[in-house]
DNA sequence: GCCGTTTTCGGCCCGACTGTTTTCAGTCG
């Protein structure tokens, strides 16, 4: 039973605990403990086996829980869920997804209408039964009609982050042309550069707030008004996704800032911590809770409001209440890598194989970026739909990429070096589609694997392995092979590939296209702490393709990677001298 | 269900908005 199992089933029984109206905190304890064991890249069977450690050390697992994780190891079962699931019907999970719907409601819907499905619901509230039930309305009725509506639409999903983030730039602009505004800032998961995007929180300063919603509304992307009060307001706009916007003063805006980019798990950790001072924190500052009444001491920035509960300001994209607080506290927070890091490009591809653009118009794109070096990795030659490089195209490629060295060179002061690489197949039956001889003479080789992705764990792990081992594989690509929304990762495990690129010097990708981003953050947490070097690239097949480095910026920085961590921050000269040890 | 240099029992973050109530519960973030 798998680690993302075990997360699934601790949530499923956090909803029918809710459902059935079950203590709020042991529901919470539930939730707490799936995001602990989804954040675990290695199996739990290696804690449970080693006779130093126990669950009982993890934090939020006590007694039972630590109880439940062994049945479920032993038996890939828990009797306890057995149980539930008979006393609540399958239709409660599609209600409860229902926008406006929480566990009380459906509950009294389930118990006054004969409901088995979302079409049941759809119906009674077409034929107006839902609003004769107590505590609904006709207003409720019509709400939930268009909530199930929308949730039907296959469209509404989380959008990528590159994704919300053109509507974000596109409602910071709208809100700037407001005389009413002081100041504007997005919040959210956006600002945690999330992989995905559920909905976007904007924030405004502004003594007149009514002004300021008008607006938002009245923007031409307005869809519809989901609310609108005194001090926030949510709209759903462009692709359906809700935008909600808050209006605070000024002296409140760091704490506003603070509390509307969450995360919800981090915000909680904060304010229980503030609570332990002696201080209480909201959305308007931190405030003291004794006899003082309330006297405000923090909340025009976010940096005086963690210092405040004595803490470092903390990067938005750390805020998961995983391990900031610790670091946060300690003076140990690490100093996240940034675009401006990055020297070089390590994964592209050109028009030989499935790329759009020419070499050289790669290496222009590249130079207007600022890169100081980029690699070729077309694919090889089993990629056959993309064309892939057979020994004598490749060397034709590297002829090529000589010359154009040159004249780069001769143009005084080379301003982008380009190597000579190759993205080499991973293939089906194991062991790399060029031969040794062939990947001793790039300057940097990508391995990644695209066929046989349906094979078992032992396969794929071993066939990653063998890679990760050849001492001409500079880099692993795209190490899971997920689509964010559209394919689930292959099966791999992960810990073992770490540990192997630890030992061997080979670096892993983290994948800069919004669709991939693997690794993801907690594993590239896990082969950081493992004190393996990563590449973040691109691999662009086009020239804008390239402009989704910073992307693969946020995953890495929600992952804890500094400059150093990356072999893409160095100068070319040292990048070098690392690839040739490995030889 | 978890947790403890103020607690092994009694806490567990805090506030806005809506609809339907006639003072607030439910839901959301």
């Amino acid at each position: 039973m798998t680690n993302a199992e075990i997360a699934l089933i601790f949530d499923h029984v956090a909803d029918l605990l809710e459902y059935q109206g079950s203590n709020v905190f042991r529901v919470r304890a539930y939730r707490n403990a799936s995001r602990l064991v989804q954040g675990i890249v290695e199996p739990l069977a290696t804690i449970r086996d080693d006779p130093d450690r126990s669950f009982l050390d993890l934090d939020g697992i006590g007694k039972d829980l630590a109880k439940k994780l062994e049945t479920l190891l032993d038996s890939g079962q828990l009797p306890m869920l057995k149980q539930l699931e008979e006393e609540v019907p399958q239709v409660v999970f599609d209600l409860m997804r229902v926008p406006g719907l929480g566990p009380k409601k459906v509950k009294l819907l389930m118990a006054e209408i004969e409901l088995e499905s979302l079409d049941d619901l759809e119906k009674a509230c077409q034929d107006g039964r839902v609003s004769l039930l107590k505590g609904f309305g006709k207003k409720t009725e019509s709400t939930i009609l268009s909530n199930i509506a929308f949730a039907k639409n296959p469209e509404n999903s989380r959008l990528l982050w590159n994704e919300a983030d053109q509507i974000v730039q596109l409602v910071v602009k709208w809100m700037k042309e407001c005389k009413a505004v002081q100041q504007v800032e997005a919040a959210g998961s956006w600002r945690r550069g999330k992989e995905t995007v559920g909905d976007i929180d904007i924030l405004v300063e502004s003594h007149q707030p009514s002004e300021v919603m008008s607006h938002l509304v009245a923007w031409e992307h307005t869809d519809q008004v989901i609310v609108q009060g005194d001090t926030k307001t949510s709209i759903r706009g462009p692709r359906g996704i809700q935008i909600d916007m808050r209006v605070v003063a000024k002296e409140s805006f760091g704490a506003a800032w603070q509390y509307f980019t969450g995360s919800k798990e981090h915000n909680v950790r904060l304010r229980s911590r503030a609570k332990k001072l002696g201080l209480s924190i909201n959305e308007y500052g931190v405030s003291q809770l004794d006899q003082s009444g309330g006297k405000i001491v923090a909340g025009q920035s976010e940096k005086e409001l963690y210092k405040a509960v004595g803490l470092e300001w903390i990067p938005p994209e750390l805020r998961e209440n995983h391990r900031e607080f610790e670091f946060a506290e300690n003076h140990q927070l690490p100093k996240l890598i940034t675009i401006d890091d990055i020297c070089g490009d390590l994964h592209m591809h050109t028009t030989a194989t499935d790329g759009e653009a020419t070499l050289l118009e790669m290496a222009t794109a590249s130079i207007a970026r600022g890169l100081r070096y980029i690699a070729i990795t077309d694919h090889s030659k089993r990629v056959t739909m993309a064309r892939g490089l057979d020994d004598t195209r490749l060397y034709e490629q590297w002829e090529a990429i000589d010359q154009l060295n040159q004249s780069l060179a001769s143009d005084g002061g080379s301003p982008l070096v380009v190597l000579k690489g190759i993205e080499v197949d991973i293939l089906e039956k194991g062991g790399l589609d060029l031969s040794d001889e062939v990947l001793s003479h790039a300057d940097w080789v990508v391995a990644s694997l695209h066929y046989g992705q349906q094979q078992s764990q032992e396969q794929i792990t071993g066939r990653l392995l063998d890679a990760v081992c050849n001492p001409y594989v500079s880099c692993i690509g795209h190490p899971t092979g997920r689509l964010i929304n559209r394919r689930p990762a292959y099966k791999v495990d992960l810990q073992c590939i770490i540990n192997a690129a630890a030992e061997h010097g080979t670096c892993l990708e983290i994948n800069a296209n919004p669709w991939r981003l693997d690794l993801d953050d907690r594993c590239a947490a896990a082969a950081k702490e493992a004190e393996v070097k990563f590449a973040i690239s691109t691999d662009a097949h086009s020239t804008i393709g390239l402009d989704v480095m910073r992307c693969g910026i946020l995953q890495a920085r929600r992952a804890g990677l500094e400059a150093r961590d990356v072999v893409n921050t160095m100068p070319l000269s040292k990048l070098k001298e690392l690839i040739q040890k490995r030889h």
